[in-house]
DNA sequence: TCATGTGAAGACATTCACAGCA
DNA sequence: TGCTGTGAATGTCTTCACATGA
């Protein structure tokens, strides 16, 4: 398999869900710069992308929605289902749910994790929670690698270590912190506050 | 003022949060590498990024924190304040406010604005509620540039479209949908989904 | 000696532009 | 004709490596 940087696995990812949507509106072929509208990516950067995955399109028609999109899922996704939990059942980590919930056939939330006890055997959105600390127990049973981190700052540093230790190898951190992990742990940041700076900057350099 | 890099502002933005918190824990200078430690950035790139600011740090003593920390803010920062409204007080919107409320002076979360009659007028975090038609007026009135979308997908579009009409100039938006608006909007887009499935895919990756 | 600031090199990502094909 | 797939060119970002100065 061939070497492919972190954008174009974004965009790939993108493209997927795209196509999906077309196909439950029954369209089943559509050109590069039609994808490119929908996406806000050229449509020289899509044909790039797409090179990876082997599919190819016709000139005439353009691309096969459905054959594409197996294409695109073939190259993406690993064989069997990929389990998920959410650390932390504040509002952050029930909105998560609440996005997620609507498709999504190859990644499930499996679990949720709280330490208060108020939440700890509630069942939200069919997702049952239990305590952090029978975190390692469940996830190892339940084929879980990925984890949502949705605890308040002071905490993260720490939730973030347990999860690790109870075999999560990549985590999705929204908490204003920078992790201290293993290397080969996989950590997305996706900065709550730091997004909000970043809006402030562009959105009053666009006024000047 | 010099053309810079959207991922330098990012940089940026998460120097000045880290050279805060070592003021408040009174470390007044700072080398480079032990910057780099802190934020996972290498110590030649942070030396990079701070030449736009114009700051120069003594080769002797590293940087003064609270001087740097100033000249970052003078970068990034406009004169006055910004202010900063939320479409949607779910799950989601609500968590924003309780990362949000911590400190940042400048930045300051001013409105927010549900169509839930049940959750207009009521008060979260100091912050009231509006009705969502209510938006063109008080983003008018009360310097209003950045809006952060976080209602559910299906009405995404929607109140963006009425967010840029309004006067918001840069959106970031939590929806997994693109938006369309005119180009001199800024849309910073932080998929929720788009996330957990890269994550997905590079946690997998790690285990091979 | 040791860290900064920076020109130059290298690595990486995007766009151009066109051959090939139906 | 009009789109795909892709080599080549361009553009952007990061790292290297070293002169400089205390």
């Amino acid at each position: 398999m061939k070497k492919i940087s972190e954008k174009s696995i974004e965009r790939l990812i993108l493209y997927r869900r795209i196509l999906g949507n077309l196909l439950t509106e029954n369209q089943s072929k559509i050109f590069s710069h039609q994808l490119s509208r929908l996406t806000d990516v050229t449509s020289a950067q899509i044909r790039r992308d797409l090179m990876v995955t082997g599919y190819s399109g016709s000139p005439v028609h353009g691309y096969d929605v459905e054959a594409l999109l197996k294409s695109i899922c073939d190259y993406i996704d690993t064989p069997g289902d990929q389990g998920v939990a959410i650390f932390g059942l504040g509002h952050l980590g029930r909105s998560v749910m609440g996005y997620f919930n609507t498709r999504q056939p190859r990644l499930k939330i499996k679990a949720a994790f709280d330490t208060d006890p108020d939440k700890v055997n509630r069942v939200l959105h069919g997702i049952r929670c239990y305590r952090t600390d029978q975190a390692k127990d469940i996830i190892e049973t339940q084929n879980i690698s990925v984890g949502i981190l949705a605890v308040p700052q002071r905490i993260a540093q720490d939730v973030a270590t347990l999860m690790v230790n109870s075999g999560i190898t990549g985590i999705l951190n929204y908490a204003p912190t920078r992790l201290e992990l293993p290397p080969q742990i996989y950590v997305e940041n996706r900065d709550m506050i730091l997004a909000v700076e970043k809006v402030a900057y562009y959105s009053k350099k666009n006024n000047t």
